[in-house]
DNA sequence: GGTGCGATCGCCT
DNA sequence: GGCGATCGCACCG
């Protein structure tokens, strides 16, 4: 009787959350770099959900075929940093709306002997907290009095990944709305690639809120990670390493490439020129040697 | 395109 | 009491 119920329901919920990728594939408002956007839509929509019975809640038993879940998170700092680039952050807004954003610049802050780190030297504090919870734990801490920035937490004591910079990809207007809230009145209006390209830009035009700091972006229902089915794995030679920014005062840890980005992309914050070009004559060396 | 500077307040020493 | 994993704007070339 009460299995009756639950796979009854489980259907509903499928054939709703079925219903609902094909609804996002006319998506509301679009700019002219929305190409990308319909062709990961498109191919969403074509992924059948696949409906796992085995556990008693219809809400668990739905498992997101897009969706990353916790061991994804279970990864080295550095590994994680660049495996976040190409990843699609998502925003779940109170009234339902969704706004999609692909990771194009990460930070790793390593803790311990890392001094550029909140946590270096294992310093644990009331604020840094989530940072020495399980891998996948948000940590959202305030900067400047203004600000708040954005980081998940890595395998590793105290070691978490800070999101720099993404491309929004869909809900342009939305975080168009929610930057210029923050501005002066005004102000020019904002390009699709200035919505996002900072560590505080993108918490304000994705409204990441303070409170949303320990909690797990493995599970949580207003914001999650999904994986671009289109581009699986970003190839190593499209990823930038150089130094992190806002670091300068940290002696050695200010120069470790530690910063990570979509070689070229254009919502990159700040691009370092040396570090590609090292990349690029590093490449064409590596293409001269003969393989042993 | 790049650089310099002020805003503003929670957090930690 | 001092400082920041930043941002926007003015100004320069």
């Amino acid at each position: 009787m009460v299995w009756g119920k639950n796979i009854a329901l489980c259907f509903v919920i499928f054939i709703m959350t079925t219903r609902k990728r094909k609804n996002l594939s006319l998506p509301q408002s679009e700019s002219a770099d929305g190409e990308p956007l319909k062709r990961l839509i498109q191919s969403q929509s074509d992924t059948n959900p696949v409906g796992h019975h085995h556990h008693l809640s219809p809400y668990f038993s739905m498992k997101d075929p897009v969706r990353l879940s916790d061991s994804f998170f279970h990864q080295s700092c550095v590994d994680l940093a660049k495996a976040f680039l190409g990843k699609v952050l998502v925003r779940k807004l109170t009234d339902g709306t969704e706004l999609r954003a692909r990771v194009v610049e990460t930070e790793a802050y390593l803790g311990g002997e890392d001094k550029a780190s909140h946590s270096a030297g294992g310093k644990r504090t009331e604020r840094n907290t989530a940072m020495f919870m399980k891998p996948g734990t948000i940590y959202v801490y305030p900067i400047y009095g203004i600000y708040l920035c954005m980081n998940i937490s890595s395998q590793g004591e105290g070691a978490a990944v800070l999101l720099r910079s993404l491309e929004p990809l869909s809900g342009h207007d939305v975080m168009r709305g929610l930057r210029a809230a923050k501005r002066k009145a005004g102000a020019k209006t904002l390009k699709d690639k200035e919505l996002c390209n900072g560590p505080s830009k993108l918490c304000q035009a994705l409204d990441v809120q303070r409170c949303f700091d320990r909690r797990d972006l493995a599970t949580d229902t207003e914001v999650w990670l999904e994986k671009d089915p289109e581009r699986e794995t970003v190839p190593a030679g499209e990823v930038v390493s150089a130094h992190r920014i806002g670091v300068e005062s940290h002696g050695e840890w200010a120069t470790k490439p530690l910063r990570f980005y979509l070689r070229g992309h254009p919502c990159v914050s700040v691009l370092n020129r040396d570090a590609e070009r090292q990349m690029h004559s590093q490449s064409s060396t590596d293409s001269q040697k003969t393989v042993s």
